[in-house]
DNA sequence: AAAGGCGTTTATAACGTTGTACTTCTATCG
DNA sequence: CGATAGAAGTACAACGTTATAAACGCCTTT
């Protein structure tokens, strides 16, 4: 009944479509993204054969190919990525959930991640957990955003051992880090006893003998976290060399940031205790007790030599230039993503988990006395 | 003709979906991802229904509601955001495109972002441009990866006011930092010239006249980069202070990084013009140009007192630690990924693009011989 | 008691792409 | 020269979601 014009009351006219196309009469093209129906009818193929040039697929005619890329640049088409991933199931996005960019280790790690996928044509959506344990598992679980993504690489920063089971979520995923040891999917980590032991052997290869550690966990369990390992590799080492080890000079510091590195080390200086050296659990520790030694008038390397962990870039412009454990962050990075995109490929037939440790190597730098340029001082493996 | 059975030759029987999923005659769940059908279906109401439950539609009755729900938490139904991407034109993802995380400036920056649109319920997907001129154009003329996005953040390091046009890609983008100024889309920055005039009067105020500058761009036109912006803040305020400008404490160095502020700083020395302060235009620099100051035994607040721009993490940290100017990165961040939400939901009436630079602060610390926390100095705006 | 009105719910058609099955064309061979 | 294999191209149906329009209740109104 309604006379063809305005609806009397709130009867919406049928709204147009936000992108409308009007009919390419002139040759002008409009401002919508074209789609493939559009290339087709210009190139004058079926849809079809615009796909088949799109993927490389054979049996297409040179001749049909160009006439069909000719028209994709002409009207600048570009596939819609949502399209395609809802019907091949594939997004050409992987999750990387990390506690914080603004922590440099992650940042690179980051970094290196997102170049590794770059060689593999995918994107990274990267979620930040903020070191909150209710966010690393909502990363985790998939609860998160992170459900466009056809894969994820985790690296937890609360979660620990006992929380194994929770990896266990049915989607693709890599773990990353040393929190969480064992559990039921694909890790890829570092040699953490052995290159701590390398460190320290570092430390007493250029004749220091009262080595101070900075970085245990503040609760006295012997677990599989990455502060137990290097404990242990920095043990070891003493133990090798006959040296006993002084719990003293073993001192907490957790998390793991500069403040707490600073903290830790002037409350050894106000103990009293005598040492010529350093191990910091890792580069942001050792950083924050060079600004304390510094503050203490001690001089490093000469009255304190001191070595890091993680190799971060910031190590190489430190004052002095720090002396690191390099752990392979690009190795690391490329096989975190090729065992990722192994697991999305994967049918059914799920393998085991599969725990890969790169190589190793010392970098020596000033804080440990090491003048010219950087060098190894040793590689590793076999933890 | 041919017998059922495996066909003769070729003939590929109609090869089961990669996702088959059996009749729920159990209650056991299979392991594929339930969709809307399978949850319409256990709750006993169309699919439409289920959506609408979803998207909190009004008009749903409370006991549908629930049942609806607790349809959807056994199923551990959870909605495939590629096909609501497609539907809908949204993928719920924005680009962040910018040099690479491993600059701290950056790693900070997607840091912020990242908090900041997840606010919004985004999704960031980083791309690196490994300052790399054709990437960047690339990330910002839409050829890279970035179409499962909605729109794109993107942070230059190698085009310049040349290029403003390549902006203008008819896709919802904002443009960060100082490279390029008046184009043709959103913009959000800092006050480049009045922030850096009040370094520079910090530096005044605490008695330094003879003030060095490092990070000067290497051709020599004034064109509209931040580091102009910023030696013209220098200019400004030792103009108003009636003080000479002297060219040779005007160094130049780029990029911004650590070696290239020690490397300027190490030939300011060698130069042997006298200095007792430094405005390095950003707290990279900064901190390498600390490092050759220790390195030639210049005492670092007393014999040269220095100063930063960025605020970035380190510069707490640092041995001394550094003043700086601290541009309000996370209104940076929130406000760019605001305006970028409103250019999303924008239909046509394209509003003119619009430039919005927060309030900034100096930060004084040890380097400028401040002791205490840290305090802001100075607020200031009014570039 | 029939007619409307409003709150709910549903059937169905898109969105843009790729896989399957089929058709048409071309060249080669006996 | 007709048969035929393979290359080249096409029609159509998915993929899982949301928007539209229409239908179904149930209650109020006349």
């Amino acid at each position: 009944m309604a006379i063809r014009g305005t609806g009397v009351k709130g009867i919406a006219s049928p709204r147009m479509q936000r992108r409308q196309k009007p009919a390419p009469s002139n040759g002008a093209e409009t401002d919508v993204s074209p789609t493939m129906h559009d290339v087709a009818r210009v190139a004058g193929v079926s849809i079809k054969t615009v796909s088949n040039v799109i993927n490389d697929f054979p049996h297409v005619r040179p001749s049909t190919r160009t006439r069909v890329l000719s028209a994709i640049k002409e009207l600048g088409y570009r596939p819609n990525l949502s399209a395609r991933g809802l019907r091949s199931g594939r997004t050409g996005v992987i999750g990387l959930a990390v506690p914080e960019l603004r922590q440099n280790y992650f940042a690179e790690l980051a970094d290196a991640i997102i170049r590794a996928a770059e060689k593999h044509d995918l994107g990274v959506l990267v979620e930040q957990t903020s070191g909150d344990r209710d966010r690393e598992i909502a990363a985790v679980t998939g609860s998160g955003r992170l459900r466009l993504t056809d894969g994820l690489l985790f690296s937890p920063e609360r979660l620990g051992q006992d929380d194994r089971h929770l990896l266990d979520n049915g989607f693709p995923s890599v773990l990353l880090g040393e929190r969480i040891f064992g559990g039921p999917i694909d890790h890829v980590t570092m040699h953490n006893v052995s290159s701590a032991q390398a460190a320290v052997e570092h430390l007493l290869r250029i004749g220091r003998r009262r080595i101070a550690l900075i970085g245990a966990h503040p609760d006295q369990r012997e677990e599989l976290r990455s502060a137990d390992l290097r404990v242990r590799g920095y043990k070891a080492a003493l133990h090798e060399a006959g040296i006993p080890v002084v719990p003293e000079l073993i001192r907490v510091a957790a998390p793991w940031h500069r403040e707490n590195g600073a903290e830790a080390m002037r409350a050894l200086i106000a103990a009293g205790i005598p040492f010529d050296a350093l191990f910091a659990l890792n580069d942001t520790l050792a950083l924050g007790a060079l600004r304390a030694l510094g503050d203490a008038g001690r001089r490093v390397p000469d009255d304190v030599a001191v070595i890091g962990f993680d190799n971060i870039d910031e190590a190489r412009f430190s004052l002095p230039s720090l002396s690191s454990v390099d752990p392979g962050r690009d190795v690391i990075a490329a096989t975190a993503v090729e065992l990722l995109i192994e697991r999305i490929n994967e049918k059914e037939g799920q393998r085991p988990p599969r725990t890969i440790k790169p190589e190793f190597r010392i970098v020596a730098r000033e804080s440990t006395g090491h003048t010219g340029t950087d060098e190894p001082t040793a590689g590793g493996a076999a933890s």
